[in-house]
DNA sequence: CCATAAATCAATCATATGATTGATTCTTGA
DNA sequence: TCAAGAATCAATCATATGATTGATTTATGG
């Protein structure tokens, strides 16, 4: 049995943060087409274009490879976000461009947020996972309660909104667009649009906001 | 070998139909529990208290018994809704109807509204799955649409509202709600009380429809 | 009462899959 | 240059899992 050394392709050794960069790649792209159901160590490796044992190297197992992909998720999701609600600013507007962000990643990077519906539904087997998830819709939903609440009080929208209620509403709407495997964004701007509406205090109506949409 | 048949119990012979149903119960428990990536055929075949064998005598395979699950599901749902929506009858009244069904079946069958989140997720393997659950679901978003298109016609809704946008929205913020494992409920009728004040019409707001809630 | 069909089960198969082992190749610092 | 560590891979293991086979038991019609 010869069992030397000698691959199709040169090696391509890499660091390990590296490495593990192109495997969590692989592993939310796999996660996004096939469920986390249907992933499985040997295509993340053939994905990433290495052998199995190299992934177990920089992986553990697959729970851990499955806490990669969550928190690597998580934190392209952040580096997508605006800038914190600036206290100063238009409530309208700051609504609408959280809105925008999560537009154009549902256009753009679908792999995140539909990776990221998949793995709130896979929580049962990884609790770890689960909370994290939930901390960060949780924490999202909480930019949209803020802004609604400062726009409240400045009269900009109903005096009898509740912002809670209202964010959860919102946030509830428009994550039902990252739910399906390949996102249908047609009628998320509709969907915002009729809800901004409901918000806004009676007079404060028609105005544009003149944002660039999608 | 001694291959004589001598079970711990006696047998419970059933007709097709029935066991057919035991299965699909067994089968969705296990799915609102652990997810469509954790179905294991011998888990069901467990709880069915039947032997592996019985199970793929009754269902062919395990895609099959995820079709069944989703067939039996959706059945189920379509079981618990109120007649069609009645032209005559009061728009906001009806539009509680839908969503007063829909809650309690958040609180009374988790198992159905958890199976379907699953399911809906786990389409791409199931592209038959996915289908059904996307009509069965566009049909509900219709029901929706049709009340509030007469509940503006009559003047009870905002003259501006968009029937089919605050369908959509609506449906996405109260199906949030069934999209964790164990769903939580608190906030259910506060994100539609905003929802609802959202979509009155001036001069329409204040009057409860006093109906039995949850 | 019995022959036939329906239903059930124990045992087994074939493959998939997560993980490990030990040898090999590359990198790096002195 | 070279030793030590880091990274990679082929081969293999142990188990999980969907499915099948053939014998056995129960129900049913005549």
């Amino acid at each position: 049995m010869d069992t030397t050394h000698s691959p199709e392709t040169p090696h391509a050794y890499l660091r390990k943060a590296a490495r593990r960069e192109m495997i969590a790649e692989a592993a939310r792209r796999i996660i996004a087409e096939k469920g986390v159901e249907g992933l499985r160590t040997r295509d993340v490796a053939e994905r990433a274009a290495i052998n199995i044992s190299t992934l177990h190297f920089h992986v553990k197992s697959k729970a851990a490879l499955i806490a990669l992909v969550a928190e690597t998720s998580r934190d392209a999701f952040l580096a997508l976000l605006p800038p914190d609600p600036d206290p100063a600013g238009d409530p309208r507007a700051q609504l609408r461009a959280e809105a925008q962000v999560y537009h154009d990643s549902l256009r753009d990077r679908p792999d995140l947020s539909v990776c990221f519906a998949r793995l709130a539904l896979a929580a049962p087997d990884n609790p770890a996972v689960a909370a994290m998830i939930a901390e960060f819709t949780g924490q999202w939903a909480d930019r949209f309660r803020q802004i609604l609440a400062k726009g409240r009080d400045r009269g900009i929208f109903r005096a009898d909104m509740d912002p809670l209620a209202a964010a959860l509403m919102l946030s509830g709407a428009l994550t039902a667009f990252g739910r399906s495997a390949t996102p249908v964004l047609r009628f998320y701007w509709p969907v915002f649009d009729e809800a901004e509406r409901g918000l806004l205090a009676p007079g404060q109506g028609g105005g544009d906001t003149t944002e660039p949409r999608g």
